[in-house]
RNA sequence: GGACCUGUGGUGCAGCUAGGAGUGCACGCCGGCCUGUCAAGCCGGAGGUCGCGGGUUCAAAUCCCGUCAGGUCCGCCA
C-alpha cells in the first residue's frame, strides 16, 4: 500500500517515486494552483506539494503518490527532520474522511487530560505519545533480552488467582461455575513465582500485569506492569546483579549510554542522610546531625532526642509568611515544630536571624553554622524529635523546598539494602512486617526476633531512581523453622498461616530451594526515561484518579441477566 | 475518609478580589481571496446550559451552600 514512511525520507531519496500513507497534519492552500499538504505517519511529517487545489481537511487519511525532490534554495524547513526534501507532482487519494479533531494533533497544543483520555485515539497520534509508547516497547525489549541472556525463563502465571489477603485490596472476579465464589486478580505474582521455584524453574521472569484496588496517584494505576523475577540457589548479591543488568541494559538501549554501576546504601544510612528510604540523589543537600551542637542545650525546642538540620542554599530571602507555611507543613508531616535560621552577613561574619537565636549560646550558634556549612544568604531548617521523625520530616521538606527536578539531570540509581524486618508495633502488640512475611531476616539479627523485633534487619532491598521507588525484593524464607518464628513474631497463628498461605507452606514441605527475587515497575522506569511526571503518559489507556476510563466509560453497571448468572445482587447504597 | 487547585463556544486562556446585557484574546471550524508556504497570510462568518443544583440580590460567570468531574497530595499501596 505504501513504499515507505514519511519521516524516513532524506536527500538520498531524491528522484524516487514514492507512495506514502498517513494523516493530513496541516495544509496550506494558495488558490487553485498550489497547495502544501503536510502528511503525518508514525515516523514524522513530510511536505507534499500539489499543483492544483485539494479537497482535504485535517486528519483525513490519505495516500499520496509523487516524486521525492530537493526543496528549492531557501525553502528548507529545519524544524522538520524531512525539511530538506518534499514530495512533488502529488496525486492524492482519500482513504478515509475525518471530522475535525477535538484538539490539535500537535505536542504544542496543551490539552486537558480528561479531553485527551476521552479521545485517546487522537491523542496517541501526537508525537509525545508515539515517542513514549515506542520508548516503552524498547525498554521492555531490552529487559527481556537481558533476562534471557542471564538464563531466565519467561513463565506466565494466572490472572485468576485465589484470594490470599496480603495487604493491598484485591479486585474480585465472581465465578459463574462456582456461584458465590470468587477469584481475585493478583496484586503481584509473588506466591506463584515462589511455587515456580519449588517447581524447579530456578530462574524465572515475567513482564507481569499486577492489579491493586488502591487509590490512584501520578505514579500509581490500578493495573501496572512489573518485571517480576525470582531465582533459586542465589544470594541477595546475585539478585542485585541480575536486576542491575536488566535496568542498566534498558537505560543503555534508550539513552545510548550505559550508566555507571548502581551505588548502594543501607536503609539506616538513607534515612539518616536523606530522611527517606527512596532518596533523590540529584538533590545534593543532605541532612546534618546537630546532636553534638545541642547536647545539654537550654533551648527547649532542641531538647528532643535528635536534632537534624537542612541547609537551604539561597533560602535566606524567604519571606516570613513562606516560613510560616513551612512550619505548618512540618507540623502536618508530624513534627512538633520547625526551627528556621536566616544566615546574614554581620560585618563580614555570618550571623543567624531567628526567633530562637536569643536563647542559644554562642557555641550553639557557631556550631550550627559550622556543621551545616551555611553562608550568608542561606536558610537552615531544623527539627528536634525522635530520630526517625526528625529525619523524615526534613527529608520531605528537602524535596519540597529544594524542588525535585522533573525530566532533567542525570539518572541516579541507588540500591537501598538492609531494610528493617518490621516497621512498627501494631495495635495488637505484634510488629508489622515491612515487606512481606516470607522475607528472610538478616542472619546476624535472628536472635533478636522475639526480644527486640524493631532492631531486626531483613534481607530486603529496594531499587530507587531519582527519588522514585522502582521496585523491591528480598531473600525468601525457605526453612519451615524460620518461617514459623516469623509468623510467631507477627502474631500469625498456625491456623491463620494455614488458611492464608497453606498451599505455599505445603509446597515448601516437598523440597524448597533457597530463593530470592525482585520486581520493579516498568511504568515508572519508562516514565523517568521519558521525562514524564506521571505514568499515565507512558500507558496507552490509563484510568483517571477516580479509577474511571473516560473513553469506554468503565466502570459500568452489569446487566441484570449477567448479575443473575453470576449469582450477584447489588446492595442498596 | 481528608486537604488543596481547576471547571467560561471544539481547544487553550482572560473576565471573578470590587455583582450590572455572554464581554475579550489566541487557536480551531465554515465561506471567500491568494502560485513557495510551513502552527501560511488576508477578508468575512458561525459557534455558549460560564460543569450541575440551590441560595442571597432589583440583578450572579462573579458572592454563599451543596454536588459532580479532572488534577496534586495525605491516609491507603504487606
Amino acid at each position: 500500500m505504501r513504499t515507505g514512511r514519511c519521516g524516513e525520507l532524506t536527500l538520498d531519496d531524491v528522484g524516487s517515486h514514492v507512495r506514502l500513507c498517513g494523516w493530513v497534519a496541516r495544509r496550506r492552500e494558495h488558490g487553485e494552483h498550489l497547495a502544501f499538504v503536510d502528511l503525518r505517519d508514525s515516523t514524522g511529517v513530510i511536505q507534499c506539494v500539489v499543483e492544483g487545489s485539494v479537497e482535504l481537511r485535517s486528519e483525513y487519511v490519505i495516500a499520496v503518490s509523487g516524486v521525492v525532490r530537493r526543496r528549492p534554495e531557501g525553502m528548507e524547513n529545519p524544524a522538520l527532520t524531512t525539511g530538506a526534501v518534499e514530495i512533488g507532482d502529488c496525486t492524492v487519494e482519500v482513504l478515509a474522511t475525518a471530522e475535525p479533531p477535538p484538539f490539535l494533533v500537535d505536542d504544542r497544543a496543551e490539552v486537558d487530560e480528561a479531553v485527551r483520555l476521552r479521545h485517546r485515539y487522537v491523542d496517541l497520534r501526537r508525537p509525545r505519545m508515539q515517542r513514549n509508547l515506542r520508548l516503552r516497547a524498547a525498554v521492555v525489549r531490552a529487559i527481556r533480552a537481558a533476562m534471557d541472556a542471564q538464563g531466565f525463563c519467561e513463565v506466565e502465571t494466572p490472572l485468576l488467582w485465589a484470594p490470599t489477603p496480603e495487604g493491598a485490596r484485591e479486585f474480585a472476579v465472581p465465578s459463574r461455575l462456582h456461584r458465590g465464589d470468587f477469584y481475585v486478580l493478583p496484586q503481584s505474582p509473588q506466591i506463584a513465582k515462589q511455587l515456580l521455584m519449588v517447581g524447579g524453574f530456578d530462574r524465572y521472569y515475567q513482564i507481569a500485569k499486577c492489579l491493586r484496588d488502591e487509590d490512584l496517584r501520578a505514579d500509581r494505576q490500578f493495573e501496572f506492569t512489573q518485571l517480576d523475577m525470582e531465582a533459586s540457589f542465589v544470594t541477595q548479591e546475585d539478585v542485585l546483579g541480575f536486576v542491575s543488568e536488566a535496568v542498566l541494559d534498558a537505560a543503555q538501549a534508550v539513552t545510548g549510554e550505559r550508566p555507571p554501576p548502581i551505588e548502594r546504601m543501607t536503609w539506616e544510612e538513607a534515612l539518616d542522610r536523606f530522611g527517606t528510604d527512596k532518596p533523590d540523589l540529584r538533590i545534593a543537600a543532605e541532612l546534618v546531625d546537630l546532636g553534638e551542637v545541642f547536647a545539654g542545650t537550654e533551648v527547649r525546642a532542641f531538647g528532643g532526642p535528635c536534632v537534624k538540620a537542612l541547609r537551604v542554599t539561597g533560602g535566606g530571602t524567604m519571606s516570613r509568611s513562606r516560613l510560616d507555611t513551612l512550619v505548618e507543613r512540618a507540623k502536618a508531616l508530624g513534627a512538633k515544630g520547625l526551627a528556621w535560621f536566616r544566615v546574614v552577613d554581620a560585618d563580614g561574619a555570618s550571623a543567624l536571624e531567628s526567633p530562637l537565636t536569643r536563647a542559644m549560646s554562642e557555641g550553639e550558634r557557631e556550631g550550627l553554622l559550622a556543621k551545616t556549612g551555611a553562608v550568608p544568604g542561606d536558610l537552615v531548617l531544623a527539627v528536634s524529635d525522635e530520630h526517625r521523625s526528625a529525619c523524615t520530616v526534613l527529608g520531605q521538606l528537602r524535596i519540597e523546598v529544594l524542588g525535585r527536578p522533573v525530566g532533567e539531570g542525570p539518572h541516579r540509581y541507588v540500591w537501598v539494602v538492609e531494610f528493617p524486618m518490621f516497621e512498627s508495633i501494631g495495635a495488637d502488640g505484634h510488629p508489622v512486617a515491612a515487606h512481606h512475611p516470607f522475607t528472610m531476616p538478616h542472619p546476624e539479627d535472628l536472635d533478636r526476633m522475639a526480644t527486640d523485633p524493631l532492631s531486626v534487619r531483613s534481607q530486603a532491598y529496594d531499587l530507587v531512581l531519582n527519588g522514585w521507588e522502582l521496585g523491591s525484593g528480598s531473600v525468601r524464607i525457605h526453612r519451615a523453622d524460620i518461617q514459623a518464628r516469623v509468623f510467631a513474631a507477627l502474631g500469625i497463628s498456625d491456623e491463620e498461616a494455614e488458611s492464608r498461605f497453606g498451599f505455599l507452606m505445603g509446597a515448601f514441605r516437598y523440597g524448597a530451594p533457597p530463593h530470592a527475587g525482585f520486581a520493579f515497575g516498568v511504568d515508572r522506569l519508562v516514565a523517568i526515561f521519558a521525562g514524564e511526571e506521571s505514568i499515565r503518559e507512558v500507558i496507552a489507556f490509563p484510568k483517571t484518579q477516580s479509577g474511571a476510563d473516560p473513553l469506554t466509560g468503565a466502570p459500568k453497571p452489569l446487566s441484570a441477566s449477567s448479575l443473575a448468572e453470576l449469582g450477584l445482587r447489588i446492595a442498596a447504597r
